[in-house]
RNA sequence: GGAGGGGUACUCAAGCGGUCAACGAGGGCAGACUGUAAAUCUGCUGGCUAUGCCUUCGUAGGUUCGAAUCCUACCCCCUCCA
């Protein structure tokens, strides 16, 4: 093997979970050829995060090597929904919602993928186009046992949970869908495995030369723990604003950043590693490095410029303890009574409701115009223009209705 | 169909007639220390122009001076038996 190819190989690999069989990967490879490359996404709405974005850098990374790109979006086994053991089988997308979804897929993974090297498919072309003949064909290729080696399936026929027939379609198509594409390699989370091998399995009995199976990780999130989603907040969307990224990237912790580096950085590994040496042997502040991944990021999802402005800001913010210079212009409408400053903050959606906001005065929280009060009854002038601050992050300059 | 157990704040989980806006833990927020990191320490963690008032312990009633706590009905969850 030559030492590029090696080098290559190393990138290709570096953060996969598991790749199967990655003999076979180094053949593919090494044979020159552009590859197909595929990798699914469900049909609905997407909203990506970083997390989302391990598995698309991989993708970008192929792109870089010369390698085709299938962006398979799954309308059709959408309808299926994949098998949680609570799932139903899903009310099917209109032509019109599926459109609407994919182009907003387009929108932000763009913001990564080179679009003239990336083929945006539906498996609905050849999966609507199945008779049922065609389906009981399919599905006569695979055994009840195979199917119940599934984690989930597996588990629920053990307790003697319902699985649905159906159920058992999905990984099928999915696998089919690996054969109508002809795919070389197939990209997935860990969950994904089984429905992954679905397809070397159905290749193999078609005739074509097996996938290459690449699982990639699930991301942790902000805290370092449970995993990267909305609902637990502690993502970065790839839609965030630029000194949101950058300062909820400046917020995680050190042993986060490496793996942030690995995962989402197309720093190369001698560059990060790099990084680590430099902190250990040279004292340089790791923060500094974290400025580095930070750039990166909202350099990728906006551009260098706003990078460049976003590092400054949380360095004038966040160092040198100014006030930004954007926040929200809230305006309390006049009123007879004299604005307190409890309802002042509630009213700037600096806090959530007026007992919290005399908490936060208590804790020496609020400042105005950048000094701390400690008076939870204090009156604002009217008809002033002040600037309130409630923590280190949440401003509003506010100004105060007559009376 | 029968027998038990349980539903308490963001989550877990105490409380089993007044001192309960409800122990404790986790999470979250804020303060200190820093590098807005982690770790650590401290405080807060229903609402309200607020030494008081209002609403909250599955739902609806009832008993009582007084209920998260007792009674009745209903809804939901879990376990065992058939």
């Amino acid at each position: 093997m030559s030492g590029d190819l090696k080098t290559v190989l190393d990138e290709i690999k570096r953060g996969c979970e598991e790749i199967l069989i990655a003999q076979e990967l180094e053949e593919k490879l090494a044979s020159g050829r552009p590859l197909r490359i595929k990798a699914g996404f469900d049909p609905t709405a997407p909203d990506l995060h970083l997390g989302h974005t391990v598995l698309i850098n991989k993708l970008y990374q192929f792109q870089q090597l010369g390698h085709e790109i299938v962006f398979l979006i799954g309308d059709f086994t959408g309808m299926i929904g994949d098998p949680t053991g609570k799932n139903v089988t899903r009310k099917p997308l209109t032509r019109e919602q599926v459109m609407a979804n994919a182009q907003s897929y387009k929108d932000q993974v763009f913001k990564i993928l080179d679009p003239e090297q990336t083929t945006v498919s539906f498996n609905s072309e050849w999966m609507s186009k199945m008779t049922a003949q065609d389906m009981v064909q399919l599905a006569a290729r695979h055994t009840v046992a195979r199917m119940l080696e599934r984690d989930d399936f597996a588990k629920r026929y053990k307790s003697n949970q319902a699985i649905a027939i159906h159920e058992f379609l999905y990984p099928l198509v999915q696998g089919y869908d690996s054969v109508a594409l002809q795919a070389d390699v197939e990209l997935g989370g860990t969950d994904q495995k089984f429905n992954l091998l679905m397809g070397r399995e159905l290749q193999k009995q078609y005739g074509q030369s097996p996938q290459v199976i690449m699982t990639l990780p699930i991301l942790e999130g902000l805290d370092g723990v449970q995993k990267m989603s909305k609902s637990l907040d502690n993502y970065i969307g790839i839609n965030e604003p630029p000194t949101e990224i950058f300062g909820k990237i400046m917020k995680i912790s050190d042993d986060l950043m490496w793996r942030y580096f690995e995962l989402l950085s197309f720093e190369s590994k001698q560059q990060i590693q790099s990084y680590q040496d430099a902190i250990h042997n040279e004292g340089v502040n790791p923060r500094d490095i974290k400025f580095k991944l930070g750039q990166e990021l909202v350099a990728r999802f906006h551009n260098q410029q706003a990078a460049v402005r976003a590092q400054q800001d949380f360095i004038d913010r966040f160092q040198h303890n100014q006030i930004p210079d954007d926040m929200p212009e809230i305006v309390l409408p006049n009123q007879s009574d004299p604005w307190l400053i409890g309802s002042a903050l509630k009213q700037a959606q600096l806090v959530t409701s007026t007992s919290e906001a005399i908490r936060m005065i208590k804790q020496g929280a609020v400042k105005i115009d950048g000094h701390k009060i400690a008076d939870a009854k204090l009156q604002l002038n009217a008809g002033s223009t002040i600037v309130l601050q409630v923590g280190k992050r949440k401003f509003a300059r506010v100004t105060v209705g007559e009376r």
